[in-house]
RNA sequence: GGGGAAGUGGCGGAACGGUAGACGCAGCCGCCUCAAAAGCGGCCGGGCAAACCCCGUGAGGGUUCAAAUCCCUCCUUCCCUACCA
């Protein structure tokens, strides 16, 4: 009776093994191609799922793919240990936010290791380290030095009951998530990374990331929100305030009927007669309770008169100016010109409130007098609009912009969607922010030479108020100017800017002098592979790009200035058709998987279910057929080992019988499948998973058969060669137990070899006017004329083609000879 | 409202203009066994007694010698985004 194969201490001896002789231990090496394969940087919440682990496993099998494909691969990982959960925690259960961090970490590892995924833990980072975020700090101050950080007022949601800033996460129903007081918009003074100086290159280079997935790059194209138009100025009458607007869609101008501004534009408190003073107010305050959130899309659109009118600066008209809901303060200049007739937010607004509305465009072809039921969107023929009439609406933007820049009155502009990042958190576990209040000199960077400003131990942390303002040994320090008194800002950072920038710190991770060595990332960037979940497609994945371009311009990185050459997002994995969730309690978890059933089939479930990109379905029949896979590899090979061992997997055996060729061949497409889905990046390995499945098959086969056959043992060698990236585990004890003292994940894989991927016959389907009537077993390489000569033998074939005169033959060799008649 | 992706057996999927359903799961039959499990072998889209015949890739149309695959319209599902002027 043959040793059963017993997953559990293989594994464990493998992954040990990995570990002592530190066989995925990167170097830079200029004689090989270098291969930068990395998974997002993932925030320890305390457990793996099923998620992170098809994730890793995908990363993984592509790592090893590519090392044994000859290339330098470095596949590092790490913990973006920052943010609000360790806080929340802390509050809840008064743990500390850093015990319970490293306690994250520390089963997280265990369970990452437990995969089997073949990481350089030596390069391994933790973004709470001091080690780690001195670096955040001095990248935030170069950022301030090119002023491309800086603090300015802005809105944000504020509970007057914890008195703390909160992230729109946060905010429930309008209402705090802990206290469930009404939340305030207030402007407060916070910190802003500049990525809107960065808004045209981060659009512009969208488009040499062809190696990114296209709805990734829309998603990012909509984000940054370029658009074309202009600005202009109305005048305010009886006042020397001005409002300026902003638009694409100039050809409306002579539309207008009325000027919508935002409640926090600066002009409202100037321009509001004293009749209408009162209700600007209350309809000013009775927003400011409310979110964006609910202000924009929950909400009516709602307004109130400002008694003041604008004059138009074309058509002289007056239009009265209304302070609205509906539009923002952030975007553009705070203040649109309503243009009923041509605009459906106008539109709803006009009627709502008796504003006149103006058609200024006809549809082409019709005529107008009809009053509209909903607004006309596209461009049409100008009517009504002065010397403009006639003109189409294209040309009259063109026309009427011309017009504005002659009188001084306006400019063609391009406006962003994307805002500046907010990067300050009235929060405690975060970075500090490397800037010191002083009363004599202001605002004062931190010197290099006194990073990192420590973020301090043991500060209690109640969700109320910002916990390092509170805290006076950290807060009160000196100038580094002038020595005086000075408060350090007790604003930490947004846990985006770490994840910005770790990837760079991998390659280098325990410099003490720099961030990363420029030329240790000169050999390894950019980064080959990304792979990580689509939710990201915006923020991070933009941060990142933003930053990159930021380093490129200082000469920090060279080369390419885009971090992540290929990006690539695996699917979700759901378990009864639903998203794992803890509180429906159908989480699958990574510990009790590994021990029932194995990591080696449990990745190669993973692989298998779906191609990767795909959302799939975690179901324990699956798992169960790929646990059969794994045990009947081992009794496919362990009664072999010895024969197998006179085989030279490097050459390919002769092949005397059918049965033989079809193991050969089988071995091969195997090997060829994993190296074209790897080098076509498609990555598509539930087909190889399938051809290993074959390869199986038929060695079961011809061992029953044939037993003592070289190719039984040439096949039985080559499997552990195959399969290393996707079993690893299983792959390793085979290829030690034939012999081998190194690695089989340090050889090269096998090459797929013409010789037995070629096959003595193949069916020529021969169809009639596309239908198939015959199909016939014929050497590769048949003739056309050999083919149609042994078609028309066909007694099927026959019968179609009857009286009916032959009109053209398409043939495909060795797939297809269709004849099609008259 | 806008944008994107996808619809193939009972299920997951394969087929990147040329044999639809590889491979696996589930199911059924058989072998092995005292028996069960495991394992091994076979069957497994629909119609038909059966077939080498006919039908069949969400629906309808088109392009082509040939369409699951390319194009148009519609339906359905999922994801993202949302008053951006």
């Amino acid at each position: 009776m043959a040793e059963p194969y017993d997953y559990r201490s293989v594994e464990r001896k493998w992954q040990q093994r990995w570990d002592e002789q530190r066989i995925f231990a990167a170097r830079e090496d200029a004689a090989k191609q270098k291969y930068y394969a990395l998974e997002m940087l993932p925030y320890p919440s305390g457990d793996l799922h099923i998620g992170h682990a098809k994730n890793y496993t995908l990363g993984d099998a592509i790592a090893r793919m590519m090392r044994m494909l000859g290339y330098n691969v470095i596949h590092p990982m790490g913990w973006d240990a920052f943010g609000l959960p360790a806080e929340n925690a802390a509050i809840a259960h008064g743990a500390d936010p850093s015990d319970w961090t490293r306690a994250n970490i520390a089963n997280m590892q265990r369970q990452v290791r437990l995969m089997g995924t073949g990481y350089d833990w030596s390069r391994e980072i933790t973004t709470c380290d001091p080690e780690y975020y001195r670096w955040n700090q001095w990248l935030f101050l170069r950022l301030y030095e090119h002023g491309l950080a800086y603090k300015r007022e802005a809105p944000v949601n504020w509970c007057p009951h914890d008195r703390t800033v909160l992230a729109n996460e946060q905010v429930i129903d309008g209402r705090c998530w802990r206290c469930e007081n009404l939340v305030e918009r207030r402007n407060l003074s916070q910190w802003f990374l500049k990525i809107t100086e960065y808004a045209e290159r981060l659009l512009d280079d969208l488009e040499i990331l062809e190696g990114w997935p296209e709805r990734t790059r829309t998603m990012q194209r909509n984000w940054i929100g370029r658009s074309e138009g202009a600005q202009f100025t109305f005048a305010v009458e009886n006042s020397e305030e001005t409002i300026s607007v902003f638009t694409t869609r100039l050809d409306t101008l002579f539309g207008v009927t009325y000027l919508a501004v935002a409640p926090e534009h600066p002009a409202v408190a100037k321009i509001v007669t004293k009749k209408a003073r009162t209700a600007v107010e209350q309809f000013t305050q009775s927003l400011q309770s409310k979110s964006e959130l609910e202000r924009t899309s929950l909400m009516e659109k709602e307004g109130v008169f400002t008694g003041a009118y604008a004059v138009n600066p074309l058509s002289h008209e007056r239009v009265p100016i209304w302070v609205t809901n509906y539009v923002l303060a952030e975007y553009g200049t705070g203040a649109v010109m309503g243009v009923p007739a041509h605009d459906q937010r106008d539109f709803e607004f006009a009627r709502k409130h008796a504003l006149p509305i103006a058609q200024v465009v006809a549809p082409p072809g019709a005529d107008l007098g009809a009053p509209l039921h909903e607004a006309y969107l596209e461009d049409g023929r100008l009517v009504a609009s002065g010397d403009f009439t006639g003109m189409s609406s294209p040309r009259a933007r063109e026309a009427i912009a011309d017009r504005l820049v002659a009188l001084g009155a306006g400019a063609r502009q391009v406006n962003f969607r994307i805002r500046d990042w907010l990067v300050s958190r009235q929060r405690y576990w975060g970075t500090p922010i490397p800037i010191v209040y002083c009363e004599r000199c202001g605002e004062v960077p931190v010197p290099d030479d006194q990073l990192p400003v420590l973020l301090p131990a043991n500060v209690p942390v109640t969700g109320e108020g910002s916990p390092l303002a509170n805290d006076p040994a950290f807060s009160n320090t000196t100038c580094p100017k002038c020595d005086g008194p000075a408060k350090r800002e007790s604003d930490t950072m947004d846990t985006f800017f770490e994840s910005s920038w770790y990837y760079l710190r991998y390659l280098d991770p325990h410099n003490a002098s720099a961030p990363w060595d420029q030329e240790i990332a000169r050999y390894w960037m950019p980064i080959d592979q990304y792979i990580g979940g689509a939710e990201h497609a915006v923020l991070h994945l933009l941060y990142s790009r933003f930053f990159y371009k930021f380093f490129h311009d200082r000469g920090w990185v060279t080369g390419s200035n885009e971090p992540f050459t290929r990006l690539f997002h695996q699917g979700m994995v759901l378990y009864n058709g639903e998203k794992m969730s803890k509180s429906r309690g159908n989480v699958i978890g990574i510990d009790e998987v590994v021990e029932k059933r194995g990591v080696d089939a449990m990745r190669l479930f993973l692989l298998y279910v779906t191609p990767p990109e795909d959302t799939s379905d975690w179901t324990d029949e699956g798992i169960n057929g790929r646990v059969r896979f794994v045990n009947r590899v081992w009794r496919a090979c362990e009664p072999f080992l010895d024969h197998a061992k006179s085989a030279n997997v490097r050459a390919l055996p002769p092949a005397s019988s059918e049965e033989e060729k079809t193991l050969l061949r089988a071995v091969h497409v195997a090997a060829k499948s994993a190296v074209d889905e790897t080098l076509s990046r498609r990555f598509h390995y539930n087909t190889t998973v399938a051809k290993l499945d074959e390869y199986v098959n038929a060695l079961m086969a011809l061992e029953q058969a044939a037993p003592d056959s070289p190719a039984v043992a040439y096949a039985v060698h080559a499997l552990p060669l195959i399969m290393a990236p996707f079993a690893p585990h299983l792959a390793d004890e085979l290829w030690e137990r034939m012999g081998h003292k190194t690695s089989v994940h340090l050889e090269s894989y096998l090459e797929p070899d013409m010789r037995a991927l070629a096959v003595d016959t193949v069916t020529l389907v021969v169809q009639v006017n596309g239908k198939i009537r015959a199909r016939l077993q014929v050497p590769p390489g048949t003739s056309e004329d050999d083919a149609f000569a042994l078609g028309l033998e066909q007694p099927a074939v026959q019968a179609q083609l009857d009286e009916k005169r032959i009109q053209r033959r398409i043939f495909i060799a060795d797939k297809l000879l269709n004849i099609v008649t008259g």
